[in-house]
DNA sequence: TCTGGGGTCCTAGGACCC
DNA sequence: TCTGGGGTCCTAGGACCC
């Protein structure tokens, strides 16, 4: 067996984004609420409130489908940066328990309590600690689901075992049972591409997938395959680890004291338009700002970048991207703008309705000061604008040329300089 | 007047170098 | 005239996660 010793929790915000508004705004307390992106009326619920999830939305529902379903659902437009300040701050709570703290994603963690717990009633106490500390730093409003089980991914499956405010526990010897409750899709790892394939091969639950013969599945899906036979095993044949550790994002070799944030491997805003154009001025304004911001979390991150991914989405949801590798890395939003723009402008740009670029191949330092007066006090500017973007937070200047009306007075043709 | 926005990793083919 | 192998980088495309 894998480890036995094992005790893995797995803390899941319920309903996180719109709990963390109902907890700042009580309005919006006991209400359908469902947060967004910033266009509502063209975006899907990222988060729907409890009572949303009540009365039929689901996550990744278009905000037109969820209006149909529940009329008196409000809309929200959501503050990624306050949801991530807020992450810190449970971690942080999370490792008054224990240092061995991974983060997996904005709402969820997993904690290794091997050592703390010693055994499984002792995990549950802690996990009860832990829930009765996030009500006090956070607001009764703010609750998790919590999984106990003797690997990551079968404490992952437990968390959403019951929702709101569960606590599954899982022992090493009912693991195959809880799969055997589950759908396939209900394994962080299983998507509904890798579900339909499944079916088409003749399995649909677990226990087909576990008498499935391994060679078979590795031929379909390679490594992968080997992944899904250990995975309905739960561990209990050969070791098993959670999705995250497979896909080689684990982060539990590194500490996880101090900064919590594992080290990213790429930067990048996406925006859909308020509606789909075929001007090329107006995607420039959106791809510039949005290059912008990127190259400031870059700078605030002290990264800089030497590969770039353009895409567009268009009206018919078709898309096109393409990326490119540069010499010369940057943090720079002019530069990355540039660059996507090279890639983009060769396109038929019509009917866009999203634009977004990427900036990947990180390497940590800042760029080598330039040969060129004019880029050197470019760069000075650059860090005077982030310091005070710092102090006064995002959106405390704004590029020219990334004001419409700047575009309005230039009609004759578009034109970036390097003034701000 | 349907479908966001932030990420991660894997696979595979071609180019190129030694 | 035949045909290598290993390694790395680049790019496109397809999965998956929240």
């Amino acid at each position: 067996m894998d480890n036995p010793s094992r005790i893995i929790l797995h803390i899941d915000m319920n309903s996180y984004f719109a709990s963390v508004e109902q907890q700042a705004n009580p309005f919006l307390r006991g209400k359908p609420i469902g947060i967004t992106g910033k266009n509502q009326e063209r975006s899907v619920v990222a988060t729907a409130s409890i009572e949303a999830k009540a009365l039929g939305v689901k996550t990744a529902m278009s905000t037109w489908e969820a209006k149909k379903i529940c009329p008196s659902i409000m809309f929200w437009s959501g503050d990624p940066e306050k949801y991530s300040d807020i992450m810190h701050r449970f971690n942080t709570i999370y490792e008054s328990f224990t240092p061995h703290v991974e983060p997996f994603s904005v709402d969820e963690s997993f904690l290794d309590i091997t050592e703390e717990a010693e055994d499984y009633f002792g995990a549950t106490c802690m996990a009860q600690a832990i829930r009765s500390r996030l009500h006090e730093e956070l607001g009764e409003r703010i609750t998790a689901s919590i999984g106990i089980a003797p690997n990551n991914l079968m404490a992952k499956l437990a968390s959403g075992h019951v929702k709101p405010n569960g606590l599954t526990v899982v022992r090493p010897e009912d693991c195959l049972k809880l799969l055997d409750d589950s759908e396939l899709d209900d394994l962080c790892g299983i998507g509904p591409r890798i579900k339909e394939r499944l079916h088409a091969m003749g399995i649909s639950n677990f226990k087909q997938l576990r008498e499935f013969p391994r060679e078979n599945l590795e031929h379909e899906f390679h490594s992968y395959g080997t992944w899904l036979h250990e995975a309905a095993w739960a561990g209990v044949r050969s070791p098993v680890v959670g999705f995250s550790e497979y896909k080689g994002v684990s982060q539990s070799s590194k500490p996880t004291t101090g900064d919590l944030t594992p080290d990213a491997k790429s930067y990048g805003h996406s925006y859909t338009l308020p509606e789909n154009t075929s001007d090329a001025c107006v995607l420039k304004r959106y791809l510039f700002g949005l290059a912008d911001k990127v190259g400031w979390r870059m700078r605030r991150d002290n990264v800089t970048a030497r590969r770039v991914t353009a895409f567009v989405r268009f009206g018919d949801f078709s898309s096109h991207g393409e990326q490119r590798t540069f010499h010369e890395p940057t943090a720079d939003g002019m530069q990355l703008f540039h660059m996507a723009w090279r890639i983009l402008e060769p396109i038929c740009l019509v009917d866009v309705r999203l634009i977004g670029l990427s900036a990947s191949l990180l390497s940590h330092g800042s760029t080598q000061p330039s040969l060129f007066k004019k880029e050197r006090n470019m760069t000075s500017v650059l860090s005077a604008l982030d310091e005070l973007q710092k102090r006064y937070g995002s959106g405390v200047w704004k590029r020219g040329a990334t004001l419409q009306t700047e575009f309005k007075s230039r009609s004759s043709g578009f034109h970036f300089d390097h003034e701000v």
